[in-house]
DNA sequence: CGATTTTGACCTGCGC
DNA sequence: GCGCAGGTCAAAATCG
């Protein structure tokens, strides 16, 4: 376990190296650290454990806008409709499982170990007919129970409501979803001691400002 | 029987 | 140009 453990330090540090966009995105740094400092007490798992995947907390942010662009692998720079522009949301929770139950019908349709993160990657997309939304689940490599869901694409139906038996996570991510832009995690008394300073930073970043085209 | 998951192979983009 | 890493596809297997 400590070699994994040693490994995990070792592939996110050059993790952070390899991109360079600490300047860029602060927040990613922050979430290490975070993840990392939790790592230390123990104790809180045990109270998520206790019940359900629930969520204690689940902030979206906005990746770097540079990333590759995959729909214009051909022309059609941007000038026409950007339709291919798809919104990407960003969103991580603290859960014991990975499958985090959105209220939508998902298909995994791949998965792949990416580097620095002994964890594989989760792909998964809408299986809604009419709707290409995908979907990528991955765990923090310092932090087990941290899955970052990160969504491409915006759903253009409504919630299927399959399978309400669990409990409100659907309808608490559902609704997040819906009423994005005030529900800011006031996640005090959680960790106090010393990592509290991370989550400071991620205080400002938690506003969840996701830039919908509006594809109409 | 249909839908979903699993898993290896293939493709593409990027860095060296 | 080559190798690496990430992302997707598709066939087989599994489950309800």
């Amino acid at each position: 376990m400590a070699s994994s453990e040693g490994s995990n330090m070792q592939g996110n540090a050059d993790y952070h190296h390899d991109h360079g966009t600490c300047a860029n995105h602060p927040r990613m740094d922050a979430e290490s650290s975070q993840a990392t400092g939790e790592h230390l007490s123990g104790t809180s798992d045990s109270e998520e454990v206790g019940d359900h995947e629930n969520e204690v907390d689940d902030k979206i942010v906005e990746p770097d806008p540079k990333r590759r662009n995959t729909e214009v692998t051909h022309s059609d720079p941007d000038s026409s409709h950007r339709t291919v522009t798809e919104p990407r949301i960003i969103v991580q929770t603290t859960s014991e499982v990975d499958l985090l139950d959105d209220g939508y019908r998902w298909r995994k349709y791949g998965q792949k170990v990416v580097k620095g993160n002994p964890y594989p990657r989760s792909y998964y997309k809408c299986t809604t007919p009419g709707c290409n939304v995908r979907k990528h689940v991955e765990r923090a490599s310092t932090d087990p129970k941290a899955v970052i869901t990160t969504y491409e694409g915006k759903h253009n139906h409504d919630v299927p409501a399959a399978k309400i038996n669990s409990h409100t996570i659907a309808n608490n991510s559902s609704s997040q979803f819906k009423s994005q832009n005030s529900n800011i995690p006031q996640m005090h008394g959680f960790g106090s001691k010393g990592i509290g300073v991370n989550e400071q930073q991620q205080q400002p970043v938690a506003r969840l400002r996701l830039k919908e085209e509006q594809i109409t």
